[in-house]
DNA sequence: GAAGCCCTAATTGTATACAATTTGCCAAAC
DNA sequence: GTTTGGCAAATTGTATACAATTAGGGCTTC
């Protein structure tokens, strides 16, 4: 277990740069560079950058290379309007399709938000980041849909736009959790209207916040503190 | 221009092998096999083979290769669903987005599918389809959204279940013409609701057409035609 | 005779060498 | 002085060679 694959090191290398960016927007990435920084060779540089392309980081031009996707306000409001689309879905085929053990994973999940979220103990963002990764993660699983994981995938930019809870209030931290928690009841009663709406209210109410967070400092975010 | 990829060749090759049926769902694709199949090197099939795994079409098991995906009716209404979900918001989209030229394109593509299925002249159905996927292609670029392009990548089963025209009555053919003229009738009065609600419609009768087409014969259909 | 282990063959994963295409610069001609 | 042609460096695209991992079979052993 102490070797991971080459291809997930350069496909972390890159990914790690552009997001922390080390790589701006529009930028070229060469495939000898990154094989020089992540020190493995250009084969698998090649096979990151194209699952790169998928996730939508970046994109081909044939025989110039991969440049970095740039991003706008409205990128990222489109990526809220894709996941509360999708994730909708996904809950819709939850309340058909989970069993009770994905019942007991998303509840455990969610309460154990909620508390965290109540209490705030120390390192509480990083806890509500992981549960709430984890709970949606879950969810999908539930969703039993290949097509709809690989759907979400491509909106892996959605990461820095999802946890954005270092912008949360503590009000808007418990909601949050509270609307996890309303997700598993309607899912245990397979509402799956109730279970979409819940759903479109979370990533809706998320939005909220991002755009808040964004519009008075909405200019710049070049903190690359370590 | 005579000389395409092989990257190209490679994934061509393999879809192609997919789709016609020569591969079985579960059956494991050899990159060995395919690289003499299409006369490329391994390098170039990989890239191939990663390409269709983002696309759903395959699954890699780390270390044993591609394996490609099974397919079963609940497959098929999930892809209906994302296209429904997907695509309206594409309208949407366009309806804020689009500019004279994408609606002069659209238009005139939606006249011309109309007067075809209205006409019926021969090899209709292959025209139909054709102008039925420019349709959507060119909504799809006048919505200005890469992510939802990409997004929408990720469902190339698609065509396969999209290009159902075969089963089409010709009230079913010209009513789906009509829905792209409608859609396009809503754009140039910007009307978001009006597109996306057309095109939910536009989705949901495919989707129509596909159930019935699949009920009957829906056990069997392994046609291995020339 | 059955179970477990090792060994071999096949296949994937990675590295490197080679070919083809692009880009920018420099020189030469008008 | 401007433009055009082509040359050269750099980079991508492809092929091949090598390493590592896995799967299956046959052997040994109990």
């Amino acid at each position: 277990m102490v070797a991971v694959s080459a291809a997930k090191k350069a496909y972390d290398t890159i990914r790690g740069d552009i997001i922390e960016g080390r790589y701006a927007p529009g930028d070229r990435i060469t495939e000898a560079e990154v094989a020089a920084t992540a020190s493995v060779s250009r084969t698998p540089v090649r096979e990151a950058l194209h699952r790169l392309e998928a996730e939508g980081l970046i994109r081909f031009v044939p025989n110039q290379g991969a440049f970095v996707s740039s991003w706008g306000e409205d990128e990222a409001e489109e990526t809220f309007e894709l996941r509360a689309r999708l994730e909708c879905y996904a809950a819709e085929l939850c309340a058909v399709r989970c069993d009770d053990n994905d019942l007991a994973i998303l509840r455990q999940l969610a309460e154990q938000q909620l508390r965290v979220a109540e209490k705030r103990p120390r390192g509480f963002l990083e806890k509500i980041a992981d549960l709430n990764h984890r709970f949606h993660e879950a969810l999908l699983n539930a969703s039993r849909s290949e097509q709809l994981r690989t759907a979400l995938a491509t909106l892996a930019n959605a990461p820095l736009v999802f946890q954005t809870f270092r912008e949360y209030s503590p009000q808007a931290l418990e909601r949050s959790a509270r609307h996890h928690l309303e997700l598993v009841t309607a899912l245990e009663q397979r509402n799956a209207g109730w279970a979409s709406g819940v759903m479109r209210a979370h990533i809706y109410a998320a939005r909220s916040v991002f755009r808040e967070a964004h519009e008075t400092d909405g200019v710049e975010r070049d903190q690359k503190s370590a």
